[in-house]
DNA sequence: TAATTTAAATAATCTATTCTTAACAAGAAT
DNA sequence: ATTCTTGTTAAGAATAGATTATTTAAATTA
């Protein structure tokens, strides 16, 4: 190895000895004998061909070439200290980045929570939410460009094998009808009412739309008979188009509480049939895991785990 | 000795690693084996409690701890390099600063060229001239404010043995008449002739004053008997009124060589009577002695040095 | 999928630093 | 003078760090 004509160590004696005045002093400072002390200060003399200190007289002086040394080695302990200041921060969680994917809905309604009950834990750390499609997430999660997401979709098949998929809750897709809707009123509806249904649905890239779609033709539903009024690009697009009477949808229950609250939406229970999907969690086995990581996964989001999520069951 | 979390080997290797993005890479460019290399990243992850590196996969990939630790690692590698750079300039005397000292004559006179012909071999080195009275330079010296010094009148005695004291020069006291006094075409004087003269002076602090007295004292004559008109308190000064024909003086001849060339001011010589003293050179021999104090004694030094100095018989 | 290649981790040994103790020298204080 | 303090020197001991050889794991190739 190609030597540094100095060591930290030296660095620091040199500086415990210019503030003492005293080799003595300086080696009873750093609980070492006082030859340990002179013979790496004259390591150090050696290499870099100077006189350090001005022995002989009462207190050891600093020479000129001394002093200018003492100058860099001060920055260079102070940008050690910062550097292991900042590195326990992170330990402890006084600082670092947490990033999460997710897709829009659970971006929109389910993260905002959990990222506040984080923050709320640790306000140091700076967390971003990064919402995309299920596919784009699943390989930002692969490269490292996101610590964990979680999905309601379908992985492709690579990244099932790559990633750790952990079933995290369920979440389940309302029919939601205009609370003016004839519909409205009966108690339970059956599968077959559906056809009697204008929808205002997500246009068709959305993976809720895919997901719902899959879910009622795998029920036995013919989805070509479903009459589609319109496709709007966000769910919040079609809760207002749904409260404004223009049709009926399925949506994320975690987006309509408030909805559901205020009596501005109606929720239809069907008899014999379920759409739910079940959200996952990912994150990447194969990489480093940071410590804001980690303890997100354990702290915060099994609060808002379904029971039968591994996760609570730790 | 209360550890360090890292040591500069270290961060060398962490910015090999980081640069290459792979272990054995950074252990070819550091000409150690791979293991080695290994080991160093390891003990540092267990001191600081990270992980650094992302290992397995095609690249070693840095962790968010191991880039703020690269951030500092570069601070501080930067700073050592700077730091050597510093004290190599030093050592080539591409920096620093010399520090001299000498009395009134000296310092305007000699010291100037001497001082000339230094900067012009070492330009870099900064030069601090300290123009003080013989026992102020003398202490100075001493405690290492001033790195040598030029002196002509006669240290304290507790100075003497503490101080290193180099016969260095002969400096004449010439005898200066105004170019227009009767005694001025006389080829020779006697010492009797002092005693028809007006003298002007430097007051009876200075040095030189005190030198000449005790020269003129010492060869016999009774100086006060001789007629003082005035005491000015710089050579300048005297210089002038010798020329405006107010009076004689004895000065050093260095600072009369223009005059003398110009033919402004007569230099009488006085058969029976030389006034003349020794500068000595002194330095500290129980403190350390800069490059550039050594190289302005070697090579500067002799260039004015009397030949019967030891300065000339190296 | 198996085989080959490459990189990193691990283990054992050895070397080289760098401590410590002890003896010594030089100044300062008493 | 002698006593105390401080720094240097020298020799032995402890430790850190490097090397070689081997193993493990991942990635490329056939």
């Amino acid at each position: 190895m190609p030597e540094l004509p100095f060591t930290l160590d030296q660095l620091r004696i040199l500086k415990a000895i210019a503030a003492e005045g005293s080799f003595k002093k300086a080696a009873d400072l750093l609980y070492v004998t006082q030859p340990a002390v002179s013979l790496q200060i004259q390591n150090l003399e050696k290499q870099l061909e100077i006189t350090i200190f001005d022995r002989g007289g009462r207190k050891a002086l600093l020479t000129e070439g001394g002093r200018l040394l003492l100058e860099y080695c001060e920055r260079i302990l102070n940008q050690c200290d910062e550097a292991c200041k900042a590195i326990e921060d992170l330990n402890s969680l006084k600082g670092g980045t947490l990033i999460i994917g997710a897709s829009q809905t659970t971006g929109t309604y389910l993260m905002p929570r959990m990222i506040g009950l984080f923050r709320q834990a640790y306000p140091d750390v700076s967390v971003q939410l990064k919402v995309h499609s299920t596919r784009r997430t699943g390989w930002s999660v692969a490269n490292g460009q996101i610590d964990l997401a979680i999905i309601g979709g379908q992985l492709p098949g690579d990244l099932e094998n790559l990633l750790q998929i952990i079933p995290y809750a369920t979440d389940e897709l309302a029919l939601v009808l205009p609370i003016s809707h004839p519909l409205a009123n009966k108690k339970e509806l059956l599968k077959e009412d559906l056809y009697k249904l204008n929808f205002v649905t997500l246009d068709s890239q959305s993976t809720t739309r895919k997901v719902v779609d899959k879910l009622l033709k795998d029920s036995g539903l013919e989805i070509q008979r479903l009459k589609i009024e319109m496709e709007l690009n966000s769910l919040e697009a079609i809760k207002n188009a749904v409260q404004a009477g223009l049709g009926a949808s399925f949506v994320p229950v975690v987006s309509i509480e408030r909805e559901l609250a205020g009596g501005t939406i109606h929720k239809a229970k069907i008899a014999d049939l379920e759409v739910k999907r079940e959200l996952k969690l990912i994150t990447n086995p194969s990489r480093y895991t940071s410590r804001a990581s980690q303890v997100f996964k354990k702290n915060i989001l099994p609060q808002f785990a379904s029971s039968e999520s591994p996760l609570r069951k730790i």
